[in-house]
DNA sequence: GATGAATGAGCGTTCATTCAT
DNA sequence: AATGAATGAACGCTCATTCAT
């Protein structure tokens, strides 16, 4: 019920709108949407299921308005990279600043990345893969070899593999991060210069 | 004298078993596995719940099933690699074999791909992952660069990536797998030429 | 210099009572008791559910208030009946100001009409039989032929179904209901003059 | 464990489907239809409400069925009378039949009656009032006067008012009944002559 | 004169599963 | 080899209502 401003603080009384979108996301992230039950939610904050009601309208909102937090980095980021030339240089900023809204977004990057089939069931699903493919648009070598379309594809790739996959073996994720952003960023180079 | 003659009434055999098998497959990576419920199963079987369980013991046990066929081929690829020596010549022909295994069960590839938390929430989401580590090993060039563990990772991203993700953009998958696994190889051999 | 102006915000005074039940009414009427949702009434009056508490005690309170209006002119109808003769001429005067008091009060007599389960439920579902009833009394023939006793109670129902059915049929309301009138004065006219 | 040791014959057979819809006619005749909860239903069969999914496939699908059982003899009647020519003989032979009708489907005659709005909102709704209207259509003497007009509707809802009405004052219903068929056969006869 | 935040009860519905036949 | 009938648990959601502010 109560209006979704924009910015701005919300009543920090309130701070009940917040709390379910920390544990939703924790949860979402860790068992997967479906499997997660407003119940469960609400247990963990000792609400009840209702008071869930009161903030958010459905189950969905609640994952669409933690999707809009983390898609808006993105969106800024496209729009940025739209306006400029098609550059060398221009891509690797890309992978850069996607590789920091990554880390930032951790979570629900996870949960995007191990819940697809839902992702993209969801009402959001279209905007996050349109966007996707933008971003791949961004990076590709048009007209260039299939492989080199390949290699920037799979700089996007490893960026995501670098967050899921890599944290469980190494130690510092902020060092892992950089690594993959190195491999990324040598894909496209390669990608390019074959052009 | 007995009639060895097998022409008696048209008995459809024990292909029930497979019909659903099938139909589950389709089910399962279209929708994912828990929006997926028995009833859709059966009644596109056009068979009552109550026959899956004729055949399975539970919902589980037919995506384990399932698992089973695929997993087989990638069980024997790591037993034959376990006993080569660990050159350049060997990784690339994981790579390769890989990139056939997961052609062939292409579907179950896609749902274990889109639906990773689910796979690790099932009982066997653990030996999936194992499996894969055990990959990653293998291609892995022990001691080396972070960057050089990444490219090892991104090269096995990138052959998910290019069944994935580019069979929305490209006409001929085939063609596709072949340029993914051109640039998985190419990642592997620069990490183990780093070496 | 005092502001003599009444300029200031405009205050909608006690105007918000009304405007619950008008809208209420409406609701009620339209879609039923138990399917209008105090939810619904606020948001049509860009309130909040809290706010028709403050003005009604419960949701069952807002439609007796509505009934209160509207029946205050039959229980004058009635006590002046009581203190006439029973003479045909009294009916006929019982008819047309029941007939005008319907006219007066449709949407709650429609809404009546069409929720007579709800009605009989509700805490002033008693009086309203208990009315019904005495108006009957009031035209009937006592000790008359069955046919005749139908007759008194079929003159009040033309009247309901004059409002009701007609009004989607014809143009002008008053005209119906005038027919309607005379329709039903006939029925008791006759059954005054069997007797 | 629900073997509750209650003396109940262990095999209900396939009556059950039956007697949902005796229970669930009993229970929204009595308290109308969204006053009446699938788990009281259920309760009073014994059942778990997920029983009732078993038969029907909604709440509404339940009452449905019970419609269709009631208004197929007013189809019938329809069919025949649109083939008469329209005397006054064949006018009185649907009130006739019609009346027959209500008598023998009374517990849902009354509920459509007591619940008119819910009715209306369902989705058999259309095709009650279509009905309905077309009943009148047949019995109305066209051209005529407004108040004959009124007459023939009078007359169809004379029929409900004998049932449902006098019901709770006279005592043998079938008495009641013929009593209103006279009355209500009186008024189109009077409407028909006019013209 | 009204809101923000929440509750407790209940609803219709779906699910995986069972078992006698 | 499969069905008919049912269950128990849970789910997402809505409702009328309360109360401190």
């Amino acid at each position: 019920m109560p209006t979704s401003s924009s910015s701005g603080p919300q009543h920090r009384r309130g701070n009940t709108r917040q709390r379910i979108q920390d544990i939703a996301l924790e949860l979402f992230a860790e068992q997967g949407y479906e499997k997660t039950s407003l119940r469960e939610i609400a247990e963990r904050l000792d609400v009840t299921k209702a008071a869930l009601y009161y903030h958010f309208k459905t189950k969905e909102d609640i994952i669409i308005s933690l999707f809009e937090d983390v898609t808006r980095p993105i969106d800024e980021l496209i729009a940025w990279a739209d306006a400029q030339p098609r550059t060398l240089e221009t891509k690797r900023e890309v992978l850069r600043r996607y590789s920091e809204a990554m880390a930032a977004g951790a979570p629900l990057y996870r949960f995007m990345q191990e819940n697809q089939a839902t992702t993209r069931e969801l009402s959001i699903g279209h905007t996050v893969k349109t966007r996707l493919f933008h971003l791949v648009e961004l990076l590709r070598t048009q007209d260039g070899a299939l492989a080199d379309q390949v290699r920037c594809v799979s700089a996007l790739f490893t960026l995501h593999a670098g967050m899921m996959f890599l944290q469980h073996i190494d130690g510092d994720p902020e060092e892992t991060r950089r690594a993959a952003l190195e491999v990324a960023t040598d894909l496209i180079t390669q990608a390019h210069h074959d052009a």
